[in-house]
DNA sequence: TATTGTGAAGTGGTTCACAGCT
DNA sequence: AGCTGTGAACCACTTCACAATA
């Protein structure tokens, strides 16, 4: 099979969750307009993405709603649980633990190195010793972690995540990751974004 | 002038971090190579995405750092403040307000719907009733509106902002939003960025 | 008639390679 | 010799267009 472009899996991810948002509608099937208006696509481009993977639909009629969100959290690999360990128990952290918890993604451990931090409670998980953090993945490893520490910390911390086994990371600190190749990294850079927001409104006065 | 890519901003942002952050370190000039390292791109990309905007550097010499930086700037639109507004002061909200209030983007009102949260303190800025959203912006306009409410809310949100004269959107709620062709949107989605690592994780276990 | 699946064409961003300065 | 600036080649994603099917 081909490498799969990163927007496809992008638009994969919201047309399931366009599907799982309105199965309870009685609509039975859904064509690739509607989907694509859901992922920011053209119908071809919804059409062209799933074929990558099978053909899910039925000509003339569209797709089946429940059994394309079956195969697009297979296709995915959302049919197991992803064990997350936070490490920096800041704001995003915080706000990364708050959601998704029931989307097969646990956070088995959360971690931050300020001692005023260590023993408090995020959620309904207390904040360990990022010290400890070699010895616990050791006796219970992670598939994600999330990089939540300040940008001077981060790679320091994303060697450590990656030394002790974590195969993905989700970065929070405004600067690209160095990783081995066979360890996946998605960046979340607010202050890339509002860069991006100042650029698109360039000469442009409130 | 053609379209820039919305590639090229992300990096042009990237370079721009780099420098502001390696500036103290002696160096007065740096590498097209240098840059690449920093902003995920070979020294070619850095060359082009630059030479889109004009001739910056020195041939067998490099950039001036500081000069580099002052030219990044002024692309980007760094070069004023922009007004924004935030609505939902959840926790993503909340860490947006935290970082970066520095870098040209200041927080000028904080909004919210729940009654609880509502009179409350963010960083030193009062939670406000979204109700007066659009007086307060009929009185004092903003130019980006943080769009941080639950996915039923986030279009109706978006909406008021762009009424009240709102040209920039950033988006935390997982959904895409539908807005008038001059007003620009990013979007920062957890849960499309953590179903990218389950979709890069496929068959491994940990 | 409605809508999928897909080869072919098109588009646009990236890489190459080298001339041009310092 | 070192490094930038850039046209040309390349590559990958997107759109087109239409045969196939319900």
């Amino acid at each position: 099979m081909r490498q799969v472009a990163p927007s496809t899996v992008r638009r994969l991810s919201l047309y399931l969750h366009f599907l799982e948002t309105n199965s309870g509608e009685g609509e039975v099937t859904v064509s690739s307009g509607a989907l694509g208006v859901a992922g920011g696509a053209t119908s071809a481009q919804v059409r062209k993405d799933l074929s990558f993977f099978g053909s899910f639909g039925r000509r003339g009629v569209g797709y089946a709603v429940r059994d394309l969100a079956e195969h697009l959290r297979d296709i995915l690999g959302l049919g197991r649980t992803f064990r997350v360990v936070l490490v920096g128990a800041g704001r995003l952290g915080a706000a990364l633990a708050h959601s998704d918890r029931e989307r097969g993604f646990a956070i088995v451990g959360v971690y931050d190195t300020d001692a005023a931090r260590i023993g408090a409670e995020l959620d309904g998980l207390a904040v360990r010793d990022a010290a400890r953090l070699e010895a616990d993945l050791a006796a219970s490893p992670a598939d994600i972690g999330v990089v939540g520490v300040p940008a001077a910390e981060a790679q320091g911390v994303a060697d450590r995540l990656v030394r002790s086994g974590v195969r993905g990371l989700l970065n929070f600190a405004p600067l690209l990751l160095a990783v081995p190749p066979d360890v996946a990294v998605r960046n979340v850079n607010l202050t890339l974004e509002l860069d991006g927001l100042a650029f698109a409104l360039r000469g442009r006065s409130h």
